[in-house]
DNA sequence: CAGTGAGCGAGCTTCCGCTTGACTT
């Protein structure tokens, strides 16, 4: 018989919840949820109210079995899981599933895991509230309807195996609309005047910006014009205080941003070491959309502060979340013991440690106080000025441990101390240069700045935005990639204050642009997916339909509003609008028709096949069989062109006779080649299969040719089909298209004819490989 | 290792949100 038996969602929590609470307790875990509904079907009775069909899950058995013996022989079971929608449902399923007396149950929420909490928990226990496990299951069952739903309309339409989802086809549908709008861009130029002044007879520089930019470059070079006998004063001096202030302790999503900017880490990554910091008891839950410490940690955190810094660093604040539907169940995510400033573990542990450290303390200091100064500088034969703009650091406050990144990549100067100045002053240029910029789009997303448009839009949750984007990426609707960038020219205009009669310089400069380093970008069937959706469930993919959901499932929570009766409303022309699409529309290939070949007047196309994107030329039903070529990496549906599709059809190409055979090139699933003699040559990185010629391809044939030579240790007279051969991994045996360990005991270069024939023979049959989920 | 693009059909795929190990190479 044991007294009590406590139940929570993770088994690093029961730890811990153990240690505090006497003998007379029994702290488990139930591993989050414990039932689900049935994977079979939909696991849902449409036409009975919408009951759902639940099943233990089946990694759950175990642990729910487990739960039950002990609660059997408990005098009051404790169900302790987290307050929120979620956790609410996870102790009705438990209350369930272990079948007791409901007087034995009692439902205990905490906030903060220490004693006291637990204890005062314990005193104020509640029943489950039915309301709130009501509109959790309204949230699994349009999750459910959703997702079976929609995902076999694209088995059918677009391609086997393919899913659909209320959050993962809005995540790719963020990605799709960026390309297009990045694609669609229309990059203007435009020109910034800087120049160098200086106070005659000092010679300190003052850097200082026009504050107007110029569209055309004869604006500019007019403007340059002007200044070269224009006087130049100091016309104002505005000195004002200005502040910073610390960001909010880490939640799951600043989490994943911070470390994804400073560390460079996946979001998969920065989990999987929170996971490991967590287990370890160094943090607190790293899955949490909450910005809230506990009193226990904001104390500690002061002890800190005003021990390593003094007590004017201190500043306590309270933060509160912005997120949408941010439902607080923990506290923000902190180090457990703040006065351990670094820990023990691996480099990544580590690193990411020290960020949460850091990030925590800034969290309670003080603002960093700043003196901003501007000048303004006149200019005798124009209306524009020049600003130059300093900052001083008058107290560094929480900039003392932590700077929080941005995701812009516009390099902003170092502002720094500005010389000495007096107003009126007369100051001279040393340079003013004119320099061509060009207006940018918006950039594309990284995994890290994904999560963090979800969260804006309410979509998905702290627990789900790491595998959400795994999906979207196994699904291959989305890759993350590293492109080069292009090279533009851009035009500097100079005039010198030391030669101030010479004409205005003017030099080109190359520069790089629009390069872009492990970033989303959407694929072909991520766009044609999205696309089809778009086109059928307007509703689904707007972006405020989760919102406007979790509306009604706070009315469900309130007790206002039905939870069946809100499924049948959104169900009933959902469904419809399914079976419609299922019956009417065609599938969607994403065929687009570029044009016609010039040479034989006819169409080509360009559309997904069934190994991929490929282009056409000529249609099906002509008496000529159409050619077909599939698409190189990095090129796309949405963007080929009608010449590079002509490009595509020039392969394979003829390149002569060699040993009065044909000669061929082009190109296969692993890259460019020659084909000779049924024999495959890969081309070089040098090699362009569509201007390589005869000589070339007999050089690499020539040169396999040796290498295959050497790669041979024996061959035999009598078996010529078995040879004794170098291969990477060493020497073995090939003999009929299978490969054969040689054992240690033998020397490969001796081997004889019977010696090979006996370790073939002795060689059991490899049970071939089969996947396994 | 190495271009494939027909059609039939069985049997499979799939959602979101809680939580961590356990299969093998």
């Amino acid at each position: 018989m044991i007294e009590n038996l406590v139940i929570v969602e993770s088994p690093a929590k029961a730890k811990t919840i153990e240690r505090f609470l006497g003998k007379e307790f029994v702290v488990k875990s139930s591993f989050g949820h414990v039932r689900d509904l049935a994977k079979k079907n939909l696991g849902i009775d449409v036409n009975n109210e919408f009951k759902p069909e639940y099943i233990v899950s089946v990694d759950k058995k175990k642990i729910v079995k487990e739960l039950k013996d002990l609660a059997k022989k408990a005098t009051t079971v404790w169900i302790a899981s987290d307050e929120d929608r979620e956790g609410e449902a996870i102790a009705w399923h438990l209350q369930e599933v272990l079948n007791l007396d409901e007087k034995k149950i009692k439902r205990i929420v905490f906030h903060e895991i220490t004693k006291d909490a637990i204890l005062k928990a314990i005193e104020n226990p509640r029943s489950i509230d039915t309301n709130l496990v009501n509109a959790q299951q309204a949230r699994r069952v349009l999750d459910r309807l959703v997702g079976f739903e929609l995902s076999p309309l694209l088995w059918k339409k677009v391609k086997p195996s393919l899913s659909a989802g209320r959050v993962q086809s809005v995540a790719v549908k963020l990605i799709v609309e960026r390309e297009r709008e990045i694609k669609a861009f229309d990059s203007k130029s435009f020109y910034k005047v800087s120049g160098q002044f200086f106070t005659p007879g000092e010679n300190q520089l003052l850097k200082a910006e026009l504050s107007k930019k110029f569209n055309a470059v004869e604006e500019a070079e007019q403007f340059l014009e002007k200044c070269r006998d224009s006087e130049f004063l100091v016309n104002s001096i505005e000195k004002k205080p200005g502040k910073k202030s610390p960001a909010a302790p880490f939640t799951t999503s600043t989490l994943q941003q911070e470390a994804s900017r400073k560390l460079g880490f996946s979001v998969a990554q920065t989990m999987a070491v929170a996971q490991r910091l967590y287990e370890s008891g160094l943090i607190t839950y790293m899955r949490t959309d909450s910005v809230n410490l506990s009193g226990l940690a904001i104390s500690t955190a002061s002890e800190e502060i005003k021990s390593s810094f003094g007590d004017n660093y201190l500043k306590i604040r309270k933060y509160k979340t912005k997120a949408k539907g941010a439902q607080e169940a923990h506290e923000a995510i902190r180090p457990t013991y703040i006065s351990n400033r670094t820990i023990d573990g691996k480099s990544q542990e580590k690193r990411l440690y020290e960020l949460i450290w850091k990030r925590t303390i800034a969290s309670q200091m003080s603002d960093a106080l700043l003196e901003r100064t501007n000048i303004n500088i006149s200019i005798s034969k124009s209306s524009e000025h020049f600003i130059a703009s300093g900052e001083v650091l008058i107290f560094d406050g929480f900039l003392k441990v932590y700077i929080e990144s941005t995701d812009d990549d516009i390099e902003e100067e170092a502002k720094g101390l500005l010389p000495p100045m007096k107003e009126n002053a007369p100051l001279q240029y040393k340079s003013i240069e004119a320099t061509e910029r060009f207006t940018s789009p918006s950039a594309r997303y990284t995994e890290a700045s994904l999560v963090k448009k979800m969260e804006e839009l309410g979509i998905g949750r702290p627990s789900t935005y790491a595998p959400t984007i795994s999906t979207i990426q196994n699904r291959e609707y989305v890759i993350k990639e590293t492109r080069e960038g292009l090279q533009r020219e851009i035009t500097i205009l100079t005039i010198s204050g030391d030669n101030t009669d010479s004409a205005i310089g003017k030099k080109l400069k190359k520069e790089n642009f629009g390069s872009e380093k492990s970033k989303l970008f959407p694929t072909d069937i991520g766009s044609i997916v999205n696309d089809f959706l778009q086109q059928h469930f307007v509703d689904i993919m707007n972006y405020n339909f989760t919102a406007s959901v979790e509306k009604e499932f706070d009315e469900i929570a309130a007790g206002k509003t039905d939870w069946a009766k809100m499924i049948g409303t959104f169900y009933g022309p959902f469904h419809k609008k399914v079976d419609d699409t299922m019956e009417t529309s065609e599938k969607s290939k994403g065929e687009k028709i570029l044009g016609d070949d010039p040479a034989t007047g006819k169409p080509i196309s360009v559309k997904i096949g069934r190994f991929g994107p490929m282009v056409q030329m000529g249609e099906a039903d002509d008496e000529e069989k159409p050619r077909f070529a599939s698409l190189l990496k990095g090129q796309s549906i949405e963007t080929l062109t009608l010449e590079q599709a002509l490009d595509l059809f020039k392969l394979p190409r003829s390149l002569g006779q060699y040993e009065d055979l044909e000669v061929t090139v082009a190109i296969g699933r692993f890259g460019p080649y020659a084909k000779h003699n049924n024999k495959f040559y890969s081309l070089q990185k040098e090699d362009d299969p569509h201007t390589v010629t005869l000589e070339r391809a007999i050089e690499l044939i020539g040169i396999k040719r040796v290498e295959e030579k050497n790669r041979i240790i024996l061959e035999y007279k009598d078996e010529p089909g078995l040879l004794v051969l170098n291969g990477k991994y060493g020497p073995y045996i090939a003999f009929n298209k299978k490969n054969y360990k040689i054992p240690k005991s033998k020397t490969p270069a001796e081997l004889t004819l019977e010696e090979c024939k006996e370790i073939i023979e002795k060689t059991p049959d490899k049970p071939s490989r089969k996947r396994k989920k």
